[in-house]
Order: structure tokens, then sequence, then C-alpha cells
DNA sequence: TTCGCTGCAAAAGTTTTGCATGCAG
DNA sequence: CTGCATGCAAAACTTTTGCAGCGAA
């Protein structure tokens, strides 16, 4: 694939998962967000670059519990160099980050047993935050 | 909601899932080994019965990269008293199984680090096995 | 007999594609 | 200028739903 061109709506849909960094969105969302910012642009521009994006590793698409759409977030350069895992809450659907070397070594450790490589990047947990848990038990 | 009713189309499921363990099947490709097998059904039929399995933790939902449709396996009561960890390979699709106890304790220590408590029957990885790691460098 | 399950068809929602036009390089 | 990216509309797919009729309990 030859190299992107940088236009208008490829910069427009990168500066809106950046500014919504944490959150996932769909794609529909990204066009809601841009429609409201006075950005026009089509959704299917939207999916054919957020497809571009994801090849390029700039953005991680991933898919929620029960939903039957795409979410996509924004991977910052920090998050390549500080190896780090994520977390997203059932219940509230919030993205938490956390490093734990300890794990780190666990992963590194069951790779070597049994022989395959993972692809740490998408190492995703899923479970419940504690704010959720608080809630559910106050 | 009242307990499910044994009939000939939920059985039919049930089994299409178990005959095909560790693999993970579309709802299409359900209704397709189905039909081969003479046992007609309708795809609307699949869809309900799948979202009622999984509510009964019968059976596990799970969406792999890039695909825009659920895949669904069968969750076998061993598979619930081994606490064990899934790997998705990203080349051939295969689902390994594995089991950890030094991941187990790591995990357990980042949930309480990090106050958080992680769904353990949701934790999939997604990397290379070996069958492939082998094909590209041989 | 009753009420939930099924199958069909239609609807709803998500993602891709064809094609004429626009615009980055 | 040239050719890739865009926008629109239509198509392709996945999943849900309404409703009449079937069948498990």
């Amino acid at each position: 694939m030859t190299s992107q061109r940088k236009t208008r709506q490829r910069q427009n849909i990168l500066d809106c998962l950046k500014e919504n960094y944490g959150k996932n969105l769909t794609p529909d969302e990204i066009l809601f967000i841009l429609k409201k910012q006075s950005k026009p642009i089509g959704l299917s521009t939207i999916y054919r670059q957020l497809n571009n994006l994801v090849e390029e590793g700039l953005v991680r698409r991933c898919s929620l519990e029960g939903q039957n759409c795409s979410y996509y977030q924004y991977v910052d350069e920090e998050c390549l160099d500080n190896e780090h895992y994520h977390m997203i809450c059932s219940s509230c659907s919030a993205l938490l980050h956390f490093q734990d070397e300890n794990l780190k070594k666990a992963l590194f450790k069951a790779e070597n047993k049994n022989h395959f490589i993972l692809n740490s990047q998408k190492i995703v947990f899923y479970g419940k935050c504690s704010k959720c848990l608080k809630k559910e038990n106050p």
C-alpha cells in the first residue's frame, strides 16, 4: 500500500480520536462529533480511513461485549513505549490502563512454556472497575 | 426469564457446538452445518437460542480480530472447573487453551493492586500459535 | 390446552462498494 | 496534471423483530 495522503478528513478523524483519548468511539459517534464541530464528512470515508489507520497501527479496533459494532481508539506513542495493559469495565465501559511488571513476566514465561507469541497490543481484560464495584457494594 | 424448553432446535445447536468443540462458529456456519446434517433450522432461531445459551453460561460469545460478526463456542464443565486461559491465533484462528498457575497469581495480584475484578472467563489472548510461527520461520 | 419457541419475511443496523468528482502531491 | 481520497447512494451483511402457527410440558 502506498502511504496515505494527508487529507482534511483523515486529520479530522485522528483529531477526534485524540480529543477523546481513552474513550471507545464508534464510526457513527465520530460522524456525529465531527458534524457537531462543523467538520462534515461521509460515513464511508470514516470507515475507509479507520481501516487504514488500524492497518498503520495508529488506531486500535476492538469489539465490546454484546455490541455488534466496532469501537476505535487512538494509540499514542507513549502507549507503545510503556508496555501496559487494558481493562474494560463491563458495567460502565470505562477503559483502564495499567502497567504490571509481574504480569509482564508471567506472560513472557507463558509464551515460552506454550510455544506461542502473544500480541501484547491486543491484550484486553474485561471486568469491573473500582467505581462500579463500590456502587454495587456500598 | 423462565427456564428454556428443550426443543429439537436448541439441542441441535448445542450438539453442533459440542461436536466442534474448540472451534469458533458463526451463526451462519451453524446454519450451514445443521442443514448439511439434514437438521433444518431458521437463522433467527439460531440467533435467539445463542443469546439464551450465552445468558445461561453454556456458550461463550467472542469477537475475532477484524471480523464483524460474532463467534460462539461451547463452554464445558471441565472448562469451568480448571481455570484456564485462551489464546486465539491471528493467523489460523485456532483456539488454544492453557493453564498457568504463575499467570493466575500475577492476575490476582494485579486485581488487588488496581482495585478491579477481572472476569476470568473472558480473558482471551491474541497472538501466533507455534504451528504458524514454524510456517513463517521454517 | 397453554404459552413459549419456531420460521418466515421484513426491518433495523453495520460495513463495504461503484462511480463520478475533488483535491493532495 | 495524475491518481488516490471523498461523498453519495446502493448493495451486502449481520442481527433483531412481528406475527401466525407449531409443539413441549
